[in-house]
DNA sequence: AAGGCAGCCTGTAAGC
DNA sequence: TGCTTACAGGCTGCCT
């Protein structure tokens, strides 16, 4: 749910609001999802924040990270004034300008650990290439095929190590957009579909960080709601926009939507 | 080795 | 009407 357009609004937002500024509490944390090592640390000042893949690193100023994964429900919100506890709470950080940084999450599967450089080093390397990046050319896209002939073609996009940041809507999206089959072995591609495909990760990837993601159930940014959901074309329809039925159908375990007539 | 899938969790929607 | 079941989904870890 949270995928990279997502998070990665989410990671701009935060950083205009909290880095440079210390965090001086932390309190109402569930500790199943909340490392409580971070009270040992405090307080400690935000140096900054970034993303990778899906994940949000706060980058602290004693050679330290919180690294943060929102899984499907996870969100933040942060107070100049007025907080107010609300349910699903995991953990408030009380900042030193007397703003509050909460961190919400319904299904509780996300979590917030404390790691050194090296730590986060390995976590990170298991990441495969950011699509936005210009690491991600027409030709490691190749090679990452190459790789996966017997893949079928939705669950490569998903796989994170291969490339990271793209879930499962954005992967219904783009394989709509490319006119191809979600079922599809990758050993049957033709060279102008893969360039397609290419094409249309970089470019729905690219809209939807404009249009500051998709809010679907219960996503929300720092700031609101994602405008991408309107331009969804067969994620959660029934019909897609040139006027065919949509099939969902289960792959890879997951709830997939394509059009039968365009993607083929 | 690598692919497949249960489990984690809880709210919502569908089904009986 | 009210209970039960299915589903949503990213990722880990276990199993084959």
């Amino acid at each position: 749910m949270p995928e990279l357009p997502e998070v990665e609004t989410i990671v701009n937002q935060l950083r205009s609001k909290i880095k440079s500024k210390m965090i001086i509490s932390l309190e109402d944390f569930d500790s199943s999802m909340v490392d409580t090592r971070i009270k040992d640390i405090l307080p400690v000042k935000i140096e900054n924040v970034f993303r990778r893949g899906k994940s949000i690193i706060i980058e602290l100023n004693n050679g330290h990270y919180l690294l943060t994964h929102l899984r499907m429900t996870g969100y933040f919100q942060h107070f100049n004034k007025n907080y107010s506890k609300e349910p699903f709470l995991v953990a408030k950080f009380g900042l030193n300008d007397g703003s509050v940084l909460a961190h919400y999450s319904i299904r509780k599967f996300g979590s917030i650990k404390l790691v050194s450089s090296n730590e986060l080093e390995v976590v990170l390397s298991k990441l495969g290439v950011e699509p936005l990046s210009k690491q991600f050319t027409l030709e490691h896209f190749n090679e990452l095929l190459l790789k996966k002939q017997k893949s079928v073609i939705k669950s490569f996009l998903m796989d994170q190590s291969l490339i990271a940041g793209i879930g499962n809507i954005y992967a219904i999206e783009v394989l709509y957009l490319s006119g191809i089959d979600p079922q599809r072995k990758i050993i049957s591609f033709s060279s102008p579909e893969i360039k397609k495909l290419y094409n249309q990760i970089k470019k729905v990837l690219q809209l939807a960080v404009e249009k500051k993601g998709s809010t679907v159930d219960n996503y929300v940014h720092v700031e609101g709601s994602g405008g991408y959901q309107n331009l969804l074309t067969v994620y959660g329809k029934k019909v897609c926009p040139k006027g065919h039925e949509v099939k969902k159908i289960n792959l890879g375990g997951r709830g997939t939507y394509y059009c039968p007539e365009c993607q083929r």
